[in-house]
RNA sequence: GCCGGGGUGGCGGAAUUGGUAGACGCGCACGACUCAAAAUCGUGUAUCGCAAGGUGUGCGGGUUCGACUCCCGCCCUCGGCACCA
C-alpha cells in the first residue's frame, strides 16, 4: 500500500536534491528572476511567520522556475543585534557563539521547508567578510559628505541603553522593550538621508508597488511646500525665521512661537528679562519625554519679556513665546501664529488672551456655515480681508504675491537624518578613529575590516557608552594620518545599515575584492519580487532605497531602484484569531506540525489560507491543515490506481486546470491556484485517469508539495526530478466542443439556461429556447421590449409587465 | 484629525474586473462501511417558504437590461502617521 509517510519522503528527497545540487543558481541566466524575502534575525527558533515568508515565497519561486524563469532565490541572516548581546548579559553566553549556533539550528529548520533556496549564496551580516563591506560602504558615504559626527538630539532607550532612530519608536515608546524613550543630546553619527527626500518620493513613480506602501513612505517623508518668512527682533541682531504652508494668512500673524530647545533662545539670553522663568520652562520641556509631549497636548508656554518681533509688513511689534507645541526638529523650529486660522494657535491665543485677527473670508458654498462655526478655519477657496493692500485677493493668488514680497518659497520634510550610532557591542564597528591632533580620521580601506573583538564579559554601564569603550586594548590604536596615539570609535552601526545592502551581496557572496562584482550585479539586480513585513515599509524599505540611490550616485550600481515589486505579507494569527504570543498560549510551533502532517502540508496550508498579495491576517485553523493532508492522501490513492487510459472528462479537467492556473499565480493568489488543483483532482478521481495525465498534474503540484509530487512521480514509474520538468502547456484542442450554458435572463434576472456545445448567435438562441416550457412560462405573450445578448454567455430578454 | 486598506454563509475565503454570488477547503447534518467508534467514501448544506416563488454581498440612495463590482451620502473595522505650522 502506498501510504503517505511524510517523514521518510521528506528526508529521502531533500538528500537527493542536495546531493544532485539541483537548486544551484544559473550564473548565466537568459530570463533572470530575482526573488527575495527579507532575511531573518537568528533568534534561535523558526516561527510560523518564517514559514509564511519563505515557504510560500518558495511556491512562487518554483512556479516561476517551472514556467522557464532562471530564478535566483538566496538566503541569509541579519545576525547583528541586541538579542545576542542581551543573552550574553543575562545568561553569560558569548554573543558570537549564541548567534552562530542559532544560525546553524535555523538553517536546518529552513531546510525542512523543502525550498529551492540556493544555499551557496548564504550571507550573515556579522561575518567579518560581510561587515568589511558594510564598513567600506560607510566610508564611501563619508567621503561623499553624507556622514556627519555631531551633537544631536536623540531618542534614548533607558532600558536598552542605546540610541534609537525615529523609525524605531512606536508612539514614543521603544519598539523593542516598550520603555518610555528619553531625549538626550549626544555625539552621534548621522547619515543625511534627508538630502535624498525628494528622490525617495519622486522615484516611487518608477516602481510597481501597492499604493498603500507608496503612500505610507510619502507620508513618512512628509514633504510640504511653503514659505519662509523672517521676523526681525527689535533692538537685537538676531531674527526669527519661520516656516508656513499658509503664507496667505501672513497679515493675521499676532505673535510668534519658538521651540524651547531652539538654540536661538540661548543667543537671546542677555536680552530676555524673565530668563529664570524661561530657563525653567526649557528645563521642564527637556525632561518631558516624547510620549508626554504627544499625549498631553494642553498648551503651555512662556512669553519672552523684554523683546518683541517686528511684523515684516506692518512693522508692528508682536510678542514672542516659547512653547513645546512647536517642534525644534521640524521646519525652522519657529512658527508665525495665526490664531484665526490655525487650531493650535487659536488654543494658545485664547489661553494667553492674544489678539485673533481673521484675514480670510470663506467663499460662500454649501458647507460654509460649518466652516464658520469652527472658530479657527481654513478655506482655500476664500479671499483675503483685514490684510491691507492684499484685501480681496483670492487665497492662492495671495500666497504667490505675499511670498514674493516678503518671503522665500521652500520645501520641508518630516523625515529626519538617520542616526546610526548604537552604544552596543554586537554590531558592525564604525570604521573611524579619533585623534587628538587630527580629529576624526576614517580607517584606511586596506585596514578593513575593523574587527569586532572577542570579549569575555559584555557589560552595559550607565555611562551611555558601548561595552567596546571599556576594551582599552581594542580602543587604543594609532592615527592613520599622523601616526600618533588615537582611539577607535566605540559605537557600532544600527543594524538597518547592515540590511540596507545584503541583497547585493547575495549576488556575489564570497567576493574578497569588492562588495559584489559589477558583473554579478548586472546579472541579478534589480530584485523582481521582494516579500517582507509591513513593519518595514518606512524603515528597512526606505533605508535600502536610500542606500541604493547613494550607491547609484557613487557609480557602484547602474539602476536607481532596487526593488521592482514589493509584497507586504500579512500575519498568521493564532487559532483564536489573536496575534500569536506566548502569554496567550496560542502559538503554533511549525516544527511539531511538520512532524505530524509534513512539510508539504504546512507549506500548502499557508498558501491556501488566503491571497498572498493582500497583507491579510489569517487565523491558523488546525482543521484546515487536516484538509490539505487529506488532499495529498487522495493524490496518493489516485496514483495507486492510475492506469493507461483517460476518459475524456479527465483530460478536460487537466487541461482546464492548466489553462487557468497561471492567472492565479501571477496574481499571487496561491489559494485559488491550489483550489484549481483540488477541483482537478475531484474530477480525476471520478473518471478513468492515466499515469500520463497524473504526471502532468504532478508538475503544478510540485510547486506546492515538492516531496509529495516527487515521490509519486517515482512511484508511477517516472525518473529524474520533477523540478526539471517544464510546466505543461494546456491543450486547448481538448477543451473545444465542450458543452456550456448560456443563461437566459428575463428583465435582468436569471430564470433558466440553454446548454450547447456550439457558439450561437442571438437568433439561434431564441430559436432554440422559443419552444421550451420555461420560455412560455416567463415570456409567454408578454411584449418583448428589447434583448441584450452577450455572445455565448447570456441572453437578457426585457419584457413589459 | 490626516492617509491607506477592508466589511460576502457557522468559519478561512471564491466570483479572471458590470453578466448564474457563495468556487475550494473547514465545520455541520444525514447515509454507507463497522459489534461500535475513529478513519474513509457518498449526499446535502445562504436564507424565508410545503410549494410556486421571494429575499440576500455593512446601511441609505442612484446609474444600468443587469451591480459584491461603478457613482453619491453614511456606519463599522483594521493598519500607518499624528501639536509637522
Amino acid at each position: 500500500m502506498n501510504s503517505y509517510d511524510h517523514s521518510s519522503i521528506e528526508a529521502k528527497w531533500q538528500k537527493q536534491w542536495d546531493d544532485a545540487g539541483i537548486f544551484k543558481t544559473n550564473q548565466n541566466p537568459t530570463d533572470k528572476m530575482y526573488i527575495l524575502v527579507e532575511f531573518p534575525y537568528p533568534s534561535g527558533n523558526l516561527h510560523v511567520g518564517h514559514w509564511y515568508a519563505f515557504a510560500v515565497t518558495d511556491i512562487f519561486a518554483r512556479y516561476m522556475h517551472h514556467v522557464g524563469k532562471d530564478v535566483f532565490f538566496p538566503f541569509g541572516f541579519d545576525s547583528f543585534g541586541l538579542p545576542a548581546e542581551n543573552a550574553a548579559i543575562k545568561r553569560g553566553l558569548n554573543p558570537k557563539d549564541w548567534t552562530y549556533s542559532n544560525i546553524a539550528h535555523m538553517q536546518k529548520q529552513v531546510k525542512s521547508m523543502g525550498t529551492m533556496i540556493d544555499w551557496s549564496t548564504q550571507v550573515a551580516t556579522s561575518d567579518p567578510e560581510y561587515y568589511r563591506w558594510t564598513q567600506w560602504l560607510f566610508l564611501q558615504f563619508y567621503k561623499k559628505g553624507l556622514v556627519t559626527h555631531e551633537q544631536s538630539h536623540v531618542n534614548w532607550c533607558p532600558s536598552c541603553k542605546t540610541v534609537l532612530a525615529n523609525e524605531q519608536l512606536e508612539a514614543g515608546l521603544c519598539e523593542r522593550c516598550s520603555s518610555v524613550v528619553e531625549q538626550k543630546v549626544m555625539m552621534q553619527w548621522n547619515i543625511k538621508i534627508t538630502q535624498y527626500a525628494d528622490r525617495l518620493i519622486d522615484d516611487l513613480d518608477d516602481v510597481a508597488w501597492p499604493t498603500h506602501i507608496k503612500e505610507s513612505q510619502k507620508n513618512w517623508i512628509g514633504r510640504s511646500h511653503g514659505t519662509f518668512f523672517t521676523f526681525d527682533i527689535k533692538d537685537a541682531e538676531e531674527n526669527i525665521k519661520v516656516f508656513t504652508t499658509r503664507p496667505d494668512t501672513f497679515m493675521g500673524v499676532t505673535y510668534v512661537v519658538i521651540a524651547p530647545e531652539h538654540e536661538l533662545i540661548q543667543e537671546l539670553k542677555s536680552t530676555i528679562s524673565n530668563w529664570n522663568e524661561v530657563e525653567e520652562y526649557i528645563e521642564r520641556t527637556n525632561q518631558k519625554t516624547n510620549l508626554d509631549r504627544q499625549t498631553n497636548k494642553q498648551k503651555t508656554g512662556v512669553q519672552l519679556n523684554g523683546i518683541k518681533a517686528i511684523h515684516p509688513a506692518t512693522k508692528q511689534e508682536i510678542p514672542i513665546f516659547i512653547s513645546d507645541y512647536v517642534l525644534a526638529s521640524y521646519g525652522t523650529g519657529c512658527v508665525m501664529a495665526v490664531p484665526a486660522h490655525d487650531e493650535r494657535d487659536f488654543e494658545f491665543a485664547t489661553l494667553y488672551n492674544l489678539p485673533i485677527v481673521q484675514v480670510v473670508e470663506p467663499a460662500i458654498t454649501s458647507n460654509t456655515p460649518s466652516i464658520i462655526n469652527k472658530k479657527p478655519y481654513l478655506d482655500l477657496s476664500g479671499h483675503l480681508i483685514n490684510s491691507g493692500e492684499f484685501d480681496s485677493l483670492p487665497v492662492s493668488e495671495a500666497q504667490e504675491i505675499i511670498t514674493t514680497r516678503y518671503g522665500t518659497k521652500t520645501t520641508t520634510y518630516k523625515l529626519q537624518d538617520w542616526s546610526v550610532s548604537r552604544q552596543r557591542y554586537w554590531g558592525c564597528p564604525i570604521p573611524m578613529i579619533h585623534c587628538a591632533s587630527c580629529g576624526v580620521v576614517p580607517v584606511p580601506e586596506q585596514d578593513l575590516p575593523v574587527r569586532l573583538p572577542d570579549m569575555d564579559k559584555i557589560e552595559i554601564r550607565d555611562d551611555g557608552k558601548s561595552p567596546l569603550a571599556h576594551n582599552t586594548e581594542w580602543v587604543t590604536t594609532t592615527c592613520p594620518a599622523c601616526g600618533g596615539s588615537a582611539q577607535r570609535e566605540t559605537d557600532t552601526l544600527d543594524t538597518f545599515v547592515d540590511s540596507s545592502w545584503y541583497y547585493m551581496r547575495y549576488t556575489d557572496p564570497v567576493n574578497e575584492s569588492e562588495f559584489a562584482s559589477a558583473d554579478a550585479l548586472r546579472t541579478f539586480m534589480p530584485i523582481d519580487f521582494y516579500s517582507g513585513g509591513s513593519e518595514h515599509t518606512n524603515r528597512h524599505l526606505l533605508y535600502a532605497r536610500f542606500f541604493f540611490k547613494v550607491m547609484y550616485d557613487l557609480g557602484l550600481v547602474t539602476q536607481t531602484e532596487p526593488f521592482i515589486t514589493r509584497n507586504n505579507r500579512g500575519l498568521i494569527l493564532g487559532p483564536d484569531g489573536e496575534k500569536m504570543s506566548k502569554s496567550k498560549g496560542n502559538v503554533i510551533d511549525p516544527d511539531s506540525v511538520v512532524e505530524t502532517v509534513g512539510s508539504d502540508v504546512v507549506r500548502s496550508y499557508l498558501a491556501f489560507m488566503g491571497p498572498y498579495g493582500e497583507a491579510g491576517n489569517y487565523p491558523w485553523d488546525p482543521n484546515g491543515v487536516v484538509g490539505i493532508r487529506r488532499f495529498f492522501e487522495r493524490v496518493f490513492a489516485l496514483a495507486s490506481r492510475a492506469g493507461q487510459n483517460d476518459s475524456q472528462q479527465s483530460l478536460v479537467a487537466l487541461h482546464t486546470m492548466l489553462s487557468k492556473i497561471h492567472y492565479d499565480f501571477e496574481q499571487l493568489k496561491f489559494n485559488t491556484a491550489l483550489s484549481k488543483l483540488m477541483i482537478c483532482l475531484n474530477e480525476l478521481e471520478k473518471h478513468e485517469c492515466s499515469v500520463k495525465t497524473l504526471s502532468q498534474f504532478l508538475i503544478p503540484l510540485n510547486v506546492f508539495a515538492p516531496h509529495v509530487a516527487q515521490e509519486i512521480w517515482e512511484m508511477i514509474g517516472f525518473s529524474g526530478f520533477v523540478y526539471h520538468q517544464k510546466f505543461p502547456v494546456a491543450d486547448l484542442g481538448v477543451l473545444e466542443g465542450q458543452s456550456f450554458k448560456i443563461m437566459i435572463q428575463i428583465n435582468g434576472k436569471t430564470r433558466f439556461s440553454h446548454e450547447t456545445s456550439n457558439s450561437l448567435s442571438e437568433a439561434d438562441v431564441l430559436e432554440c429556447i422559443g419552444g421550451t416550457d420555461e420560455y412560455k412560462k416567463w415570456v409567454g405573450d408578454k411584449k418583448i421590449i428589447k434583448t441584450i445578448y452577450v455572445k455565448d454567455r447570456l441572453l437578457n430578454i426585457v419584457v413589459s409587465e
